[in-house]
Parts: C-alpha cells; sequence; structure tokens
DNA sequence: CCGACCTTATCACGGTCGTGTCAATGTTGG
DNA sequence: CCAACATTGACACGACCGTGATAAGGTCGG
C-alpha cells in the first residue's frame, strides 16, 4: 500500500521550502494539505507538485506570495473581483491606441483559451 | 474657457487625498494626471471621479493600494496573469463539491456577464 | 520681483510581510 | 517508555508599504 502522505519536514525537504514557509503558505490559504486524525499535516503529491510550481510562479515572475493570495482572493470574492474590474475599467489606460473595444477582445480571447479547455472537450 | 484642471493641491482638497499620497497614488500608475508644459500635475475631472471612487474601493471591499496595483499588473502583463491563473487553476478548491467543470462554468458566467456589455451588443 | 505655489528627493515612523528560532505541549513507533 | 517528530504560539529582525514632514529648487501671477 501507498504511503503516499509526507509530513511536514520530508515536504519541506523536497520542495525546499522551510517548514516554518509550509506553514505560513497554508495560513494565507495557498497550499492547504490535509490532516491526520492527530492534526498531522499530510502532504500529498498534488501539494508537493503545486509548491513547487508556487516557487517557479515567484521566480519568473516577480511576485510575492501575499499577491498570489490577493488573486485568490479576486478569485473566491465576486464582489471584490466585480468591484476591482469595475474600477480598473473605467481607467484611460494612457498608452496610445487600446481603446475598451480593443481590450475587450483581447480579454475574451485569454478567456477563450482558458475555458476551452473544458467547454471544448467531450460532452 | 474650461479651467477644467486642478492642481495638486486643489486636488487634494476635493478628494480627500493628501498631494503626498496623491503623488505616491500616481508613482504605482493607478492615476496618472497629464502635465503642464512646466511639469506640474493637471487632475481633469476624470481622475477626480477614479480618485473618489479608488476611495471608496478601499473601504467597501477590504484592499490596500498596492493590491490594486497588482490587480492592473494583472491587467497588463499577460504573462503573469496566465501564470497565476494556471497555477490557481491547479489548486484542489478544499471546500466540498466544487468540481472543476462546476467552478469553470461559474467563471464563465461570470466573464460572460462582463463582456456581454460589448458582445451582446448590436454587430 | 517676490510670495505662493509646484517639483523631486530624503529622512522618519509605525505596520505588515517573509522568515527564523525558540518554548511548551501532544503524538508516534520501536 | 522515550526519543524523534508534530503542533501552536510568541519574539525578533530586515525589508518594504503607506504616510507625513522637510529641504532645495523651479514656476507663476500680480
Amino acid at each position: 500500500m501507498a504511503t503516499e502522505t509526507l509530513t511536514i519536514n520530508e515536504a519541506a525537504e523536497t520542495t525546499g521550502w522551510s517548514p516554518r514557509m509550509l506553514r505560513y503558505i497554508e495560513s494565507i490559504g495557498l497550499v492547504v494539505p490535509e490532516r491526520s486524525p492527530a492534526g498531522y499535516r499530510l502532504f500529498g503529491a498534488g501539494e508537493l507538485q503545486r509548491l513547487r510550481t508556487l516557487r517557479e510562479l515567484l521566480n519568473d515572475h516577480d511576485v510575492a506570495l501575499g499577491e498570489v493570495g490577493f488573486a485568490l482572493r479576486l478569485r473566491t470574492e465576486a464582489s471584490l473581483s466585480d468591484a476591482v474590474d469595475a474600477w480598473l475599467q473605467a481607467r484611460p489606460v494612457r498608452p496610445q491606441g487600446t481603446t475598451a473595444a480593443d481590450w475587450l477582445k483581447r480579454e475574451q480571447a485569454k478567456h477563450m483559451r482558458l475555458l476551452g479547455l473544458a467547454t471544448g472537450g467531450s460532452s
């Protein structure tokens, strides 16, 4: 049978995050492992993968943990997302020639790309 | 002729932001006024409006200036936006019964709502 | 020409973020 | 049973955020 979960120290070892940071990352809701009956964190393959890609995300683009946390908030709090979108929408994007319609087209294309993975699939 | 622009102190007066904060808000790209030939900031009606709604945005939802700045970055840096979206997408949203397909449906609906303003219009 | 305004740059200060470390306590397995 | 591990909570520390204040200088209008 598979001992498919790692303890926090083992997870720290294989992901490069410190145990302290694994707890912190959990506290801001980014990677939340299951718990054993006694309350021990159990890191599965999925968690480990996301911890590694999280590190890449922070390195590649210049993003902070709190900012990813905010992106998550945008994802889960629809009213917040709408309010922010509305405010940004009303901005006259200084650089040349980016009309509202123009931007909407690109925005739409982007989401089509993302959603297409599911909507275009088998029914 | 319309003296339709305010100086920074006047803008500060009518928006409630301090002159210092108006410069700071400009530095993070949120509200960027035009400049006079001599380099004076010129706040028009649009800027004033957005400064007021910005204050509401921060008060109503619990958001920081830097976070709105990050949302702006998400809006302008497509590669960043895609990377963050991809990472968040791979998260197994702990709460009950929220399957990936389920979430995609809602996500799609939300954007339909937003994009509908343009796509649903006259063609 | 001069006072009232604008500009940028800098120092300061409390608050939060990211992170380590330590203490006090609970759990596990040989 | 006990050593090795886990848990939460707290203190600490450098770095940056939000904000005010102040300095050194440019611009404007009467």
